[in-house]
DNA sequence: TCTCACATGTAACTAGTTACATGATTGC
DNA sequence: GCAATCATGTAACTAGTTACATGTGAGA
């Protein structure tokens, strides 16, 4: 049985419930959208890891009722939740297990089919562009209804703000590697058949 | 039980062998080096995994006896084995369950001390300045070692190369964000104590 | 004498995933 | 009638971590 030690998805839920009140749902919801970018989970990781920290006494719940819904639970953080935050946000952070399991793929592309290759790493930089245009997106609506807070350290959305423009960069760079790739397979495939018209494959059968 | 799929660790272990045989020892040096940057596992994953590649006839290993040194497994890849690792390469990939503790904490950097914030951001560029400068090293000396090899997309080294300058794009960004965000403290705070000498903190006790 | 590199594993646990389970209301 | 949204969870499993376990030879 864990004892003490608060898991990375309990902070993450600290982090939305020290911006405001929320249930259970609400909180499954804001893990998917902004928190999933950059911590991940399910509700059925969501509900017990709840149960756990008011266990802890970091966070509690009251049920509200509604007309013509379910009944929910609204948490809110404690002064001691609080505290605990607080004291994990500038503690050390182990530095990332990266996995990256399309590095992983790229690693042994070697081996693939030239065409496949590069349809397979087109179609990767396409995903990644969507993501950045939806951080892109994300960005001008933040920096439309938040303004200056933006620049505020001390703001909750400074703080989200942040975490997005570190997104954007991700997905730019991103971007941009899979481009880098691309154009080496595509100047391979030139010297390879110099000068001469693409060869249109014909479809057997 | 496990029947049939094979988790992206065993996909690693393959894409190792099929570039030369390899100990179990071995393997687990490379995947701290170079592998480790994209995707990481300790010894006591390792070892029952290659059993399990094994059992289902994708690894095959020969006891190699040593002069004063204790025997050792030498683990190749087979048909069937470099046959399932080209299927996958070029298969779906799960967008990253992005998971970066780091990007968690920033989430709620805004309840922390302005001066620790500062002092955990700057720690966390400086660690990444330093890994970007072992990948500079590692360009470096790939570049002089296997040189045109690096542009040839069926070379191996080719592959290693393309993780490589993701990681190295991976780590500016990183580092630029850290510069970028220090910025807005640094600006923040000369913006509440105004055009006056820098307040120099007497040391108590 | 002690630590490092070589060499191979097992046991016990925790974190995280997938699938299962329920039930009301609103809109197509 | 069917799917989506609101609302809460549990059960069974797999992946991954931490700690344990053993032994040789080389060099400081």
């Amino acid at each position: 049985m864990r004892r003490c030690a608060v898991i990375p998805l309990g902070y993450a839920l600290l982090g939305l419930l020290a911006r405001a009140p929320r249930s259970g749902y609400d909180l499954i919801r804001l893990m998917e959208r902004p928190v999933g970018f950059f911590w991940h989970a399910r509700r059925s990781q969501i509900y017990p890891e709840l149960a756990r920290l008011e266990a802890e006494g970091l966070v509690v719940h009251e049920v509200v009722a509604q007309h013509q819904r379910p009944d929910k639970k609204v948490y809110s953080i404690t002064e001691t939740g609080l505290r605990a935050l607080r004291a994990w946000v500038v503690g050390p952070v182990h530095m990332p297990a990266d996995r990256d399991e399309f590095m992983l793929k790229v690693f042994s592309i070697w081996l693939a089919d030239r065409e496949q290759a590069l349809a397979f790493i087109r179609d990767y930089e396409a995903q990644h562009a969507e993501r950045l245009a939806l951080y892109e997106r994300e960005r001008r609506e933040m920096e439309s209804t938040h303004g200056e807070a933006l620049r505020d350290v001390t703001s909750p959305s400074f703080a989200s703000f942040a975490t997005l423009l570190r997104g954007l960069e991700y997905e730019r760079g991103y971007v941009a590697w899979c481009r880098q790739i691309a154009a080496l397979y595509a100047k391979d495939a030139s010297e390879t058949r110099p000068a001469s018209a693409p060869s249109v494959p014909t479809q057997p059968g």
